[in-house]
DNA sequence: TAGGTGTACTGGTAGGACCAGTGTGCTAGA
DNA sequence: TCTAGCACACTGGTCCTACCAGTACACCTA
């Protein structure tokens, strides 16, 4: 007799407690995500929310921490109507990436390979689709360089990575981006101390408006491979010399030929 | 007079208003990366740190959901003890990339030149470097795969990405691991509905087995160019039938010459 | 000794209170 | 009439207290 119920009982699968803060986060969330709310809308009052909600100020605001940590708002006292719906989400990514390595231990020569691997693919992608506006975007960017050059390193350095961010954006992929752009963070923010006491400078500078000219030929051919294969040897030649001979040898596995 | 002291004027710098959870955060997280707390360790519990930290409860709750969110705690109630510190995931990676894409700054195009890259460069480190045990771990998992050809679908494709992970393991960049896996799981996720009701099964089955066993065999000869070259062209083929004619242009940018 | 039960923790939530910013409208003065 | 300044209403930031609901562990009983 119980066989034959057997089929007919209900399969039940395992619950997890939601807790109340969670469906706050989640239906805001959502309300975002289908365009409900888009950048620049503002949320309810906290007091307005936890009335809609029917759950205590405390459970929202716990709600609006983690939507603000995750980088889909910000609230700030004083704002009439609310917390402000916000438009980029790279920061989220960037931070959950900056998490890993700070956990993961992770080194300076790994997150070069990461930076030659990306950047390196965010430059062939430029060169080959860049559309007029966009090469005067990397031109500009790169006159930028070349002014800074003789003013000072910090300039240099910023507008150096101002360049590195318009042929990025030109990649017209914002995953690659926004990986360069905190692949390139982590190692500055790494490395800076170790680069600056090393050399001179301002040879320094030459060197790396000699090279990024040079791809930015490769960009203005459209020559994506060679522009690639330059921006990867680039990234060896400028750091290499400071890595350790295993790491040195393994980044160098990653070079691609030119030409 | 005034000239004279203009030099030693001191230089003011923009504050922002630190709040109280915020410095909550940072402490916590720093002792976390700092390796003072490591994975498995407890946090106090709620009532003891609003006393260590001599804020009220509050505070310190809104400082453990982002946390939480971040997933560096996990919290429980009845644990004694308090938080638990989360080991390193790529979970958090895959949820902030999800809202990247979401919230559509990103389509299954931009994600599948991002796994073309970077699964490719780790297939290229694997290649190169890998010895005895790490060759032996990704026969293994081929094997595994074709033993779960023959079973369903669903095995395969558990298998499949069994395969992906030894081989990004065997790149000993945990960069590229990670990345390859989150991006793999978003990918995933978009696309499973689409691919399953195209074209037999069975035959997809033997078509990446193949595919797969090609680039095995480049990972033997430690040739990684070629298994690169062929990793990249796996995707493109894999993905391409089932992107827009303008993506399909686009990923093919990223392919490699083989040989 | 094995089992059940009670207790002392834990986090989850509610509600109230106060402070400190911010914007706006109104008012008093020119 | 116009404007400068002030008061107010609103925002989030923080604190406090209280209670509920799980969990783990020790104790107590059969």
């Amino acid at each position: 007799m119980t066989s034959s119920r057997d089929e007919a009982r209900p399969q039940f699968t395992s619950v997890t407690p939601v807790r109340a803060y969670e469906s706050v986060v989640a239906q805001i969330e959502d309300a975002v995500f289908t365009g409900q709310l888009v950048p620049g809308d503002r949320l309810p009052s906290e007091r307005d929310l936890m009335a809609q909600f029917g759950v205590s100020r405390g459970t929202v605001r716990e709600a609006l921490r983690v939507l603000e940590s995750g980088g889909l708002i910000r609230s700030r006292p004083g704002d009439p109507g609310g917390a402000t719906v916000q438009a980029n989400s790279s920061a989220r990514l960037a931070k959950a990436l900056t998490t890993f390595v700070k956990l993961g231990q992770i080194g300076v020569g790994e997150l070069i390979e990461f930076r030659m691997v990306v950047e390196g693919s965010a430059v062939r992608l430029a060169a080959e689709l860049h559309d007029e506006a966009a090469l005067g975007a990397m031109e500009e960017a790169f006159a930028r360089m070349e002014e800074a050059a003789g003013v000072s390193y910090e300039a240099f350095s910023a507008a150096d990575v101002a360049f590195h961010l318009a042929v990025a954006s030109c990649s017209s992929n914002s995953l690659f981006s926004a990986c360069s752009e905190f692949a390139r963070d982590t190692v500055l923010a790494l490395t800076t101390e170790n680069l600056k006491e090393s050399g001179d400078p301002s040879e320094r500078i030459q060197e790396t408006l000699r090279r990024h000219g040079a791809y930015l030929q490769a960009i203005r051919d459209r020559d994506g491979r060679t522009a690639e294969a330059l921006a990867r040897q680039d990234l060896v030649d400028y750091y290499g010399p400071h890595l350790s001979p295993d790491e040195r040898a393994r980044i160098r596995l990653l070079l691609l030929p030119v030409g």
